[in-house]
DNA sequence: TTGTATGCGTTATCAA
DNA sequence: TTGATAACGCATACAA
């Protein structure tokens, strides 16, 4: 077992102290260049690595940013990853991932993150306890919640537009003519899912109110591939008085649809069936799906994430924000 | 700006040593029933959470796991990294992601890994250079090169049967009595596919000796969707010289291939154009591709990462190893 | 511009 | 079974 190089080694090998090197390697203005090269090359060439858990003793935080998700089995919320961690990276900080499969323990694990002192969390999937919220807000740590309900007190909330979603995707459908409305949600819905069907639901209440159309809300045991499979095979048995105008609270859910609907039941599409779907993955836009789709931007939702957390860290800007992110319809070949 | 509570708080409530508050805490046997219960609930009460980064001063070693990885726009990677997170905190770390989208900077990138004294590494992306080997060597901290060439010292790898993969593809697609093979991969190739279609060529080397079967290798941009689509449009341009048995080097670009087959040349698959895929990844089993395709467990790769992980922090079996998971063929649609 | 001394919150060592 | 004390590696206030 080796020994680990430490600034003192470097200090040493450089014949200067220990704050001489520390301030050279955390760019310190003052500190003279033949200095600064001198131990900056001794550093290289003992393969000194700062230790950033010992920083981390010091300044009390950490450049660790915890991203509380549950697994990766949404394709949005890959997406939204990808970029997210991407964009911490980008601002020098690290991402702590924890894994929430159990919504009940959502609390214990933001608990631990304050355990590595991150410099702030990112909630991408279940609804922290309130009770947490007064642990960060103690502590300085800002808490971001994306696509959920807020929740939390000291959190900012960033949302895309359900609202204008649920909007789009009414005013699409019912520009085909079609006249059984249906919106597929998985069961007992989501934050985001039930704002999408409720908007979508009050657009089309004219044409329910004088008879033109009628509306059935269906729903899916898993809010994926096979729920909205599963659950298409069932409600479109009877084509005929099934609804044939369809809004999917995620694009997941309606692919699902769309390849129980065509090789399962034999429709065609948009001519039997319109489905719309919500978020506008990567899956929607390849040749065997070509979904019409309500676009969110996982890159723009990521920024605006970072941007946030970077603020509330500056310890600028400090009331809670709730911020939304703008909506579009990409139309495709399924309407 | 509140106080922090730190152990010293929890000390001085209970009315006990620092010492005895983190022996407690610690499950170190050697302390009292009452004393034990009493401590737990001052800090409970106080809410006391331990600084994981206070104790990683002394133990030289947090349980933070590094992963290194390049985007999450690879399926099968994200499946893998799935399972992964999941395994790595069943044993009681936490994952620390890094994403390295410049192969250049990988070496960087692991040494940053080392800051925070990650008890261990899985690289999933990109071949570390050798030199890096030395410095995780020194610290014992266990590095694990999953799908990847291994030329790291002192690292263990872990791959899928690239060969018999290839094996299977060839006899698989052999047995459909076309005669126009190809491979398709990802311009430059990477590791595993390399193997893949090597050893996929090799099998086929019979029928091409005696002239009863072609070969031509295919290439594409990108080893994803848009990859295969864009290549396969060019190479089956003319569908009756075109190869119609092909192996692609990854599910993700067969889909593309499938698409644009379909989609933009009109062929009928399997009848047309049979596809083998590899990975076996969630869209596969979908009802619009329906791929066949050699299966790899991301679940057991990612326990067989985990074990071999434990088993190096504990101190182990330390001499470098090499384990292979095996793969089968997933016999669906599109041969 | 540089060095000295001190503290961050925990665990390990040694003593009681 | 418990307590006092010394590390761990770094940053910073203060002194020079």
């Amino acid at each position: 077992m080796q020994h680990i190089v430490t600034s003192a080694d470097v200090a040493r090998e450089a014949g200067v102290s220990r704050s001489t090197v520390s301030r050279c390697l955390s760019g310190d203005r003052r500190i003279s260049d033949a200095t600064r090269k001198r131990v900056q090359e001794t550093a290289n060439q003992l393969g000194y690595q700062i230790n950033k858990i010992a920083r981390s003793m010091n300044t009390r935080k950490s450049d660790l940013i915890g991203l509380v998700t549950s697994g990766l089995s949404d394709p949005f919320r890959v997406e939204f990853l990808d970029k997210l961690i991407f964009a911490i990276q980008q601002s020098g900080y690290r991402p702590l991932v924890i894994d929430v499969s159990d919504p009940a323990q959502m609390g214990t694990s933001m608990m631990h993150l304050l355990q590595y002192q991150v410099a702030g969390v990112v909630v991408t999937s279940g609804s922290p306890p309130p009770e947490v919220g007064v642990h960060f807000l103690k502590r300085n740590v800002p808490v971001v919640l994306v696509n959920r309900a807020g929740r939390l007190d000291g959190a900012d909330v960033i949302n895309c537009d359900n609202v204008r979603g649920g909007e789009l995707a009414a005013d699409l459908l019912l520009g085909t003519g079609k006249t059984r409305f249906g919106f597929l949600n998985v069961k007992g819905g989501t934050f985001s899912g039930n704002v999408r069907g409720e908007t979508f639901v009050s657009r089309l209440a004219p044409g329910l109110a004088n008879g033109d159309i009628s509306f059935t809300p269906l729903v899916c045991d898993s809010a994926d591939y096979d729920g909205g499979f599963n659950a298409a095979v069932k409600f479109l048995a009877q084509p005929e008085t099934a609804p044939n105008a369809i809004f999917c609270a995620k694009d997941h859910i309606a692919l699902g649809l769309l390849d129980a609907a065509r090789f399962e039941l034999g429709l065609r599409v948009p001519e039997d069936i319109a489905v719309v779907g919500f978020d506008d993955i990567a899956a929607a836009r390849q040749g065997a799906y070509q979904l019409t789709t309500v676009r969110q931007s996982a890159t723009k939702l990521a920024e605006m994430t970072v941007d946030r957390l970077r603020q509330r860290i500056r310890g600028d800007n400090l009331a809670d924000q709730r911020l939304i992110l703008s909506v579009e319809m990409a139309r495709r070949r399924t309407v």
